[in-house]
DNA sequence: TTGCTGGTGTGATTTGGATCACACTTTTTC
DNA sequence: GAAAAAGTGTGATCCAAATCACACCAGCAA
């Protein structure tokens, strides 16, 4: 829980009692690689900090085509926000990559920790600060990039995934194919 | 001013006092037709509330394309956030498509209010939250939709803009060239 | 009236990337 | 450590959408 403590200050200083009143509606889980944090057309609970691991969220289509809507690594934030916040059934799949560590947080818990602690609230609006506007970087990348500017970028942005993340993946989340990826990826090893 | 406090109180009620203190951040503006609120390179000194009229926000690349980010009209929010939140200078456009009347907003001012009233953040907050999961949404269908999709989609979702706002814009916020959607409208009036 | 400017439809042509198909390598699994 | 599963590279083919090109229409301004 150390580590949630120092997660939290990075944003807002919290006092010995505060902390552990935060505490209590975290609950430490461990996930092996593989394993499903949601699936689609289940009931969405929790979202999840993550301390360790890697994890993928992706769209399903009718078809079985996968699109990544999210990578998540260390002190990332993850869940299907729009059945979380609406208690609606996940519309999206969160799937471990690698062996990890989580803490688990309920809306209720989310929002008394919120409404008891004006720190927490603004916690809670920094992070989703951050969130939209890289989201809203993406969706001009989307618009904007070529499939080799993207990856480029992607690359800069998160060099780490870049390493830990078989391609396959990354094609998915940049939105072309698996093939046209590994083209980019080979004609660019020369320069 | 009024129109304001109906807005905040969609989500949070706020006494006399608390709305007292909060007009004051906020100053109107009227804006006219082809106006810009904010141009590339340019300081973000502030966000704006859209009280009425309509806004569009986009990028634009090197070869002077034009890449919708963002309509906006009636109770929207709008900025660059990046730019505003970070306070480095404007990487987008923001230009009025139809006369406007705007409460314009800076980041000071909405620090200062955030800090000042535990309420004003959570309003902020939620804001946010529904901001997130619209953005969201749009990758996924920016991902994983045919234009075709797209375009019905965002008939649903947006009605209004559908009808005010000029195809060939709709085409740049959908990431489909003007011709594309033009067939794909005209194809589809038959059925 | 006579231009402009901005928006729109629609044909012809081109093209980037998807798809299909297969071989090869690496990692997991029991 | 053998078999299966997962990831990757690369050629051949195909196709949806971009691009180019032009005609038309509406609204507005001089």
């Amino acid at each position: 829980m150390d580590r949630l403590r120092k997660h939290i200050e990075e944003i807002t200083p919290v006092s010995d009692e505060e902390f552990e009143h935060v505490k209590t509606f975290f609950t430490l889980k461990r996930i092996k690689k593989h394993q499903y944090l949601i699936q689609e057309g289940e009931q969405v609970n929790f979202e999840y900090l993550i301390l360790s691991g890697i994890f993928r969220m992706f769209y399903l289509d009718h078809e079985g085509k996968e699109y990544i809507v999210q990578f998540a690594g260390e002190n990332w934030w993850m869940a299907d926000y729009q059945a979380y916040f609406n208690e609606k059934k996940a519309s999206l799949h969160i799937t471990c990559m690698e062996d990890a560590e989580i803490l688990c947080l309920t809306l209720y818990g989310r929002e008394k920790l919120s409404s008891d602690l004006h720190k927490m609230e603004h916690f809670f609006r920094v992070k989703l600060t951050k969130g939209y506007t890289a989201q809203q970087r993406r969706i001009i990348s989307l618009l904007s990039s070529s499939p080799q500017q993207r990856y480029e970028e992607f690359g800069q942005l998160y060099p780490h995934m870049m390493q830990k993340i078989p391609k396959k993946y990354i094609a998915e989340y940049l939105g072309v194919s698996r093939e046209t990826l590994s083209r980019l990826y080979s004609n660019n090893k020369g320069k």
